[in-house]
DNA sequence: CGGCAAGTTGATGTTTGTCAAGTGGGGTGG
DNA sequence: CCACCCCACTTGACAAACATCAACTTGCCG
């Protein structure tokens, strides 16, 4: 039950009708694209399994990691907009997603007031998500953009019943470090400082809260 | 007509509507808030004339500016996801901006098909707005930031039918540095570069781009 | 088990932030 | 309507944070 798309908030006589719709799970190999930038948008997907970290790149070549999906979180909302995918979603490790098609989806969401009201909440909660993130890269030091990286990750983890504590983070330095707005250099460093302070324990991409206040306070 | 509130793709017969919806219009002063983060959300706005910054503060009181919107452009969307507002909106001159009740624009798109629609497409086109920004402020030096930001003005202002090679920025330069991730100092000195490059002519808050081009090159 | 990508750590350079001083313009009150 | 005052802006000198370049190590994937 926990692991099912889209959950969250939905009454027991309107799981049958989102189930309805999603017609397939579909599995995405480490390093494979989920949907590229400029890919035709149809689908809204949930993670099921694994992550995915989403891409946009500028003009230039310049690409810059927007964002990372873990299981259970929503994925596509970035297609709504123009008909076509303005992000690239790549998978971390071998994931699966579910696919809800956006067509079915907006009809049922007419239909079901609580459906409307859900698809709401998940862009909503993107916009606020990305104009945190955007206070983060406009206003924090590399220090504090790293354990605020960390402490995101750690809550949503525990949102989704998984530890708070101890995770694996599938992204690079480089990926976060991108995401971040810095280098990997500057992650590494950092995530190295922050052992020998006694705030985490890293072993590669593992990565143990030792020190939740102490991250907090960086 | 162009002056109509969530103009845009709205089919005549659906126009009177969306008219009905919007009870009223409201005043802002310059310097006064629309709402603040916090705030309980019941109403999304769209900016009559004027124009507005949204802020967004860490817990330590650090302010961000995380976003700009000028007259025609849709506001309040960041307190969807959890019912209170997470920015605050301040005029930043004296602006008029119509009151969209959101109980009755939920009800209205579910049956109206193209109001759906239209509301998906405006949240849709801040997630990606702001997934661009995320990229400026990750990714782009100090120059680079400045250039995007005022071809973004630009470009906003060609799209509601004013001026792309001249206009009136009623940010102080400390708003722009904010928004930008840097500091007033440097916004100062980047556009006097400009300037000796012949790349803008600044006269205070008003700005006229001389080579679009060379702006696009930086 | 071998090879290569990812990660760590150090030395150095550049961009940008910080502090400071001075200028200018616009709004308010006389 | 004018003048004053304050806030915004500009510009310079210096400092710090972070990027860059480089060499080396680790560990993961095939």
């Amino acid at each position: 039950m926990r692991q099912l798309c889209m959950p969250q908030g939905l009454s027991p006589d309107e799981l049958p009708k989102l189930e309805a719709l999603i017609c397939s799970a579909r599995p995405v190999r480490r390093g494979e694209a989920l949907y590229r930038s400029g890919d035709a948008f149809d689908n809204l997907y949930a993670v099921r399994s694994g992550s995915l970290k989403t891409t946009m790149a500028h003009r230039d070549g310049r690409e810059q990691v927007t964002g990372l999906r873990l299981a259970g979180e929503a994925l596509g909302l970035d297609g709504i907009s123009d008909d076509k995918h303005a992000c690239s979603a790549t998978a971390l490790e071998d994931s699966t997603v579910c696919i809800v098609p956006y067509v079915a989806l907006k009809r049922l969401c007419r239909e079901v007031g609580s459906m409307q009201e859900r698809l709401h909440k998940l862009m909503g909660e993107q916009i606020v998500r990305e104009a945190a993130q955007m206070m983060v890269l406009g206003s924090l030091s590399a220090d504090e953009r790293v354990a605020a990286f960390l402490l995101d990750v750690s809550e949503r983890n525990a949102q989704r019943g998984y530890s708070s504590a101890e995770f694996n983070l599938r992204m690079t330095r480089e990926d976060m470090g991108s995401y971040l707005g810095t280098t990997l250099e500057t992650v590494s460093r950092t995530l190295s400082r922050f052992q020998k302070r006694g705030l985490i324990d890293t072993q590669g991409k593992f990565i143990r809260i030792v020190d939740l206040e102490g991250l907090r306070a960086v």
